[in-house]
DNA sequence: TATTGTCTTGACAAATAGCGGCAAATATAA
DNA sequence: TTATATTTGCCGCTATTTGTCAAGACAATA
């Protein structure tokens, strides 16, 4: 599975040469938890993002997106409607705001 | 909770002058759910919508792209990031297309 | 007002999915 | 090889979802 959020965190922990066994034990879950999280075999939980983004020093806000975008994606995925759907949410969220 | 499938099954059922009970036991559920659905308490199971189509002689398609649409609002309800997490799901879906 | 039929609501139970940990397997480096 | 880091599969626990049931609200009608 694709994961812009996993792609992301690796991406800085490794820029910040931090293994995965510090980041977990900072975001108190096992090292694997994060191998997952990093290759899109598993979903972080939207309370661990803010932490995360502590952790990395990154935008909590950027995290967040790609989380969103990431459970969004995984929802889509495979659904031959998945335009025509986007479409009217993305009219529907615009009007609510 | 707003719910465009479930409006639309409102719709499509009266005009046909068909009871919940009706609806309900050709899809094999209690009359409560749909009660439920139509007002967007509860959301259908995926496996459901294409009997459900064909009870309320719909288009398969239409019903699941407002299945999809509810489950993607329902995502980013209350969610700051909506809009940038739609931007950048709208693109990377229409790169795999 | 009582009756009947429809729809709604809430409490509960069963089924399912998701998270986290462990331990073994695999990769990377020294 | 040895040591360290990462990946993978499986299992248990919990949370969420799905469905049923029964009671209540509502509307139309006698």
């Amino acid at each position: 599975m694709i994961t812009k959020l996993g792609a992301r965190i690796r991406e800085l922990r490794t820029k910040k040469k931090m293994l995965l066994r510090q980041l977990a034990s900072q975001l108190d879950v096992d090292t694997s938890i994060i191998s997952k999280v990093e290759r899109g075999d598993r979903q972080l939980k939207k309370e661990q993002i803010p932490l995360l983004a502590q952790i990395l020093k990154a935008d909590v806000e950027e995290l967040q997106t790609l989380w969103l975008a990431d459970q969004l994606y995984n929802m889509l995925q495979g659904e031959p409607m998945a335009g025509e759907a986007l479409k009217l949410v993305t009219k529907q969220i615009k009007k609510t705001k």
